[in-house]
DNA sequence: GAGCACTGC
């Protein structure tokens, strides 16, 4: 009961004898609802924020647009809703929506939410996410996806239903918030957090809120590290040997990354004496099956520290308990797009000022704590100041295609808070034409340009299922589309590489790619039919996630294929489309694969590597594609990766002659 | 011969 303690340390003791003494039947003991009750209203209290609940709702009363600048633990996202609540923001039936750029925060954050106003959740407080809506005609507080309000935005552009938009976290600058931005700031209702939005809005109102964060010491070393895999070594022992108890949490930039510290800090601790060996690496990042990465939230066995080996998954997304060090690096992987060649690739770049502060804030969660960063502070000046937005580092065709179907037409013109280049724009502009999406005056096509802006997919995959339905194979296109929307759906951990790659043949299909999805998907769907009649929906669950073990599936993608599946499965429906099968005609199949990708076509060179023909581009086959020793003449594929190599994923073979015969509006013959 | 992180009525 943090109001009590503030006392003072000396009498405190003292004062709680007395209390209890006083009252001996304490009403906290007796009723734990009416503790916890005490409890939240107590703790809502105590929040930096509950000082200045009067001026909030005057100042977002006297302005369109209100910047909230509220520091870590101020407790702006769960106590502004309520607090425009209270001051009547919903009485005329509107509602206050707050957006997350994530899932999980939509959720627990309403969640408690809910549990702080004493609702049950989806009545005044409730949440709503892709394929999830908690909410009701009486839900007046309701957290959401950016992203899923975008698409809102799409049915009721003026997002009449609200009374108060909230963009939370808007300076991760992530897509969908940059666009919402903009859409809101057509709107002109909104109330913004996060500083520098400013002038953006042409010099609106900004409030400042402190928040609770212990102080974390920064440490710099003297000279640039060479090698800064083996400098990470160095700092984690150095941790381990001579500070207080304490876990470590390391910002790695990727898989492999985690996985060879995991193994050098496994090799490093046997050269130590045994007393000293009492340390435990845990790996984090998001291709991790679920149940492994769970391991990191579990404490430690008594006497020993653990060590958390992390991509930048624990920066925002994941907040793990204990951490009382981090030693970072000074990287990240982040994605980069090169309009001039269309390819989208993963590179290692230094982290923005910005991330680095966002990390060594997860020193100082619980108590004070210390960050090491692996370079001297004179490198630390020259970091840029925040991270690149991605609308600057991705390809814009989703992007136009959304606000295109909101009515924006001029899209150079369009007021991003951050431009994105011409080239950039012109050339998802290209795409989207060469697509069937736009007409010759850049305008939405009907109905194929609708359509595709009504489905929540990449473009390229709505126009293949528009194809699928002309082709006769809606039903497997719908499938393939489902299963390349997801994360990686094989899992080959590289202890059992040789076992998952025997499992991996079992559904893999000579044509290439798609189809072993194809097959993959539908034997699930077989294995639950078989196995799982008349039993609940969470031992389906579990017997599927036993079936994908088995197999080396990745189950949390395959479920959330499944999700998609069922999903687009609806909207092609809504739409019309004919949904039929085109059985075991393969060729069927893989001519609409050709006339869809065909975009992302390309021809094998004489030593065995590609040719893209859109781009011109030299590229290889990835090794996790079925076709990597096959090595067909002609293929189309989905994915173009830059890492060590140019890699293209997810192929299939294709007759050359198809292209012409498919696609004349791009390749002419010309023999 | 190899896989940053998020997300979409």
């Amino acid at each position: 009961m943090p109001s009590m303690a503030q006392g003072g340390l000396r009498n405190s003791a003292d004062s709680h004898h007395k209390l209890r003494a006083k009252f001996p039947v304490d009403d906290r003991k007796v009723d734990p609802a009416f503790s916890r009750k005490q409890k939240i209203a107590e703790h809502r209290k105590s929040l930096p924020i509950a000082s200045v609940e009067k001026r909030l709702g005057d100042e977002v009363r006297n302005n369109d647009i209100l910047i909230i600048v509220g520091e870590t633990g101020s407790g702006k996202t769960t106590q502004l809703p309520q607090f425009l609540f209270n001051a009547g923001f919903c009485r005329d039936g509107k509602t206050i929506g707050i957006t997350q750029p994530r899932r999980v925060a939509a959720v627990t954050v309403a969640k408690r939410v809910a549990e702080e106003c004493g609702v049950e959740l989806g009545q005044r407080v409730g949440y709503s996410i892709r394929f999830e809506d908690v909410t009701s005609g009486s839900t007046r507080i309701k957290y959401m996806t950016d992203g899923l309000l975008l698409r809102e935005a799409l049915l009721d552009p003026y997002l009449s239903r609200y009374s108060v938009i909230i963009v939370d976290e808007a300076h991760e600058r992530t897509v969908h918030t940059d666009v919402l931005l903009g859409l809101l700031k057509n709107v002109q209702k909104a109330s913004l957090d996060a500083r520098g939005f400013s002038e953006y809005f042409g010099g609106a109102r900004a409030v400042h809120i402190q928040g609770r964060q212990f102080p974390v010491d920064i440490f710099y070393t003297h000279h640039a590290e060479p090698d800064y895999v083996d400098a990470t070594l160095i700092t984690i022992l150095q941790i381990h040997l001579e500070e207080r108890p304490g876990d470590i949490l390391v910002f790695l930039t990727g898989q492999e990354e985690i996985e060879s510290v995991e193994r050098l800090v496994k090799e490093r601790l046997q050269q130590l004496p045994e007393g000293s060996r009492k340390l435990l690496a845990a790996p984090i990042f998001s291709a991790l099956p679920s149940e492994k990465q769970m391991r990191v939230f579990a404490p430690a066995p008594a006497g020993f520290r653990k060590v958390i080996l992390a991509t930048n998954i624990a920066e925002t997304s994941v907040t793990i308990p204990g951490i009382r060090y981090v030693i970072d690096p000074g990287f990240v992987k982040a994605r980069s797009y090169d309009p001039v060649k269309g390819m989208e690739s993963l590179i290692i770049v230094p982290t923005s000022k910005a991330q680095a502060l966002q990390r060594s804030g997860r020193a100082g969660r619980e108590g004070p704590g210390k960050c090491f960063r692996l370079y001297p502070e004179s490198e630390f000046e020259k970091l840029d100041d925040s991270t690149k937005p991605e609308i600057k580092r991705c390809n814009l065709a989703n992007v136009i295609l959304q606000l295109k179907a909101l009515g924006v037409d001029d899209i150079l013109g369009f007021d991003f808070m951050e431009k994105p280049s011409r080239a950039s724009i012109v050339k998802s502009l290209e795409q989207l034409f060469l697509l069937g999406a736009l007409t010759d005056e850049c305008k939405l096509s009907d109905p194929v340009g609708h359509q595709m802006a009504q489905l929540p997919l990449d473009p390229i995959y709505s126009r293949a299922l528009i194809l699928a339905s002309q082709f006769n194979c809606l039903e497997e296109m719908l499938i393939t589309v489902a299963m390349l929307s997801v994360e990686s759906i094989f899992y080959a951990p590289r202890e059992k590489l040789e076992e998952a790659r025997t499992a991996m043949k079992c559904f893999s299909c000579p044509e290439g790619d798609h189809l072993t999805l194809v097959n993959v998907y539908r034997a699930s769907n077989e294995f639950l039919e078989k196995r799982t009649v008349g039993l609940s929906k969470e031992k389906n669950e579990k017997i599927l996630r036993k079936w994908c073990k088995e197999n080396f599936i990745n189950s949390r993608s395959l479920r959330h294929a499944r999700d998609v599946h069922s999903q687009i499965r609806g909207n092609v429906e809504q739409m019309g489309l004919r949904l039929a099968s085109c059985g075991d005609d393969m060729l069927q199949f893989c001519r609409c694969l050709a006339a869809s990708f065909f975009l992302n076509a390309a021809l094998k060179q004489p030593e065995g590597t590609y040719r893209a023909l859109a781009s011109g581009q030299v590229v290889q086959i990835h090794p996790s594609s079925v076709l990597f020793r096959a090595k067909p003449e002609c293929i189309v594929f989905n994915e173009l990766v830059q890492t060590n190599h140019k890699y293209i994923r997810n192929i299939t073979k294709i007759d050359y002659l198809w292209l012409a015969e498919l696609a004349p509006q791009y390749y002419c013959m010309q023999n």
